[in-house]
DNA sequence: GCAATGACGCTCT
DNA sequence: CAGAGCGCCATTG
């Protein structure tokens, strides 16, 4: 159960913003292994407090699961938060995208 | 223990 | 910019 590490990851993103798995990953001091956290997320149970919604592909996209419709509710949960999908159906990661350690700085007029 | 699979990423075409 | 190929590693049959 490594996967404490990922948890501990995904729960610092904050709201509004978003992290890739790869970047997860890498916070997590497991480099390219991508794929690991998709599949700790997957194992996450429902009931779980974690803002896994909140991790996105490289793409920007949100990935497809097993379950059919279930990324919907991904979507729901981040327009919730502000970040909303694209007409293309992706997320501008320029904008959402979660920089750690960086501050906020003035929280630019973008909106 | 080997082979297949998977909420992915990067590079090349 | 989109699609195909290869890599990486843990879990499962």
């Amino acid at each position: 159960m490594s996967y404490q590490r990922i948890y501990r990851v995904v729960d610092r993103i904050p709201p509004g913003r978003v992290a890739t798995y790869g970047q997860v990953a890498a916070l997590a001091g497991l480099p390219g292994h991508a794929r690991q956290v998709g599949y700790a997320l997957h194992a996450l149970p429902e009931s779980s407090r974690l803002p896994w919604h909140r991790v996105v592909n490289a793409k920007g996209e949100i990935s497809l699961r097993s379950m059919p419709g279930a990324e919907l509710v991904q979507q729901q949960r981040l327009a919730r938060e502000g970040v909303h999908l694209q007409p293309n159906g992706r997320i501008p990661l320029e904008q959402v995208r979660w920089k750690p350690g960086a501050r906020v700085r003035a929280r630019r007029l973008t909106r």
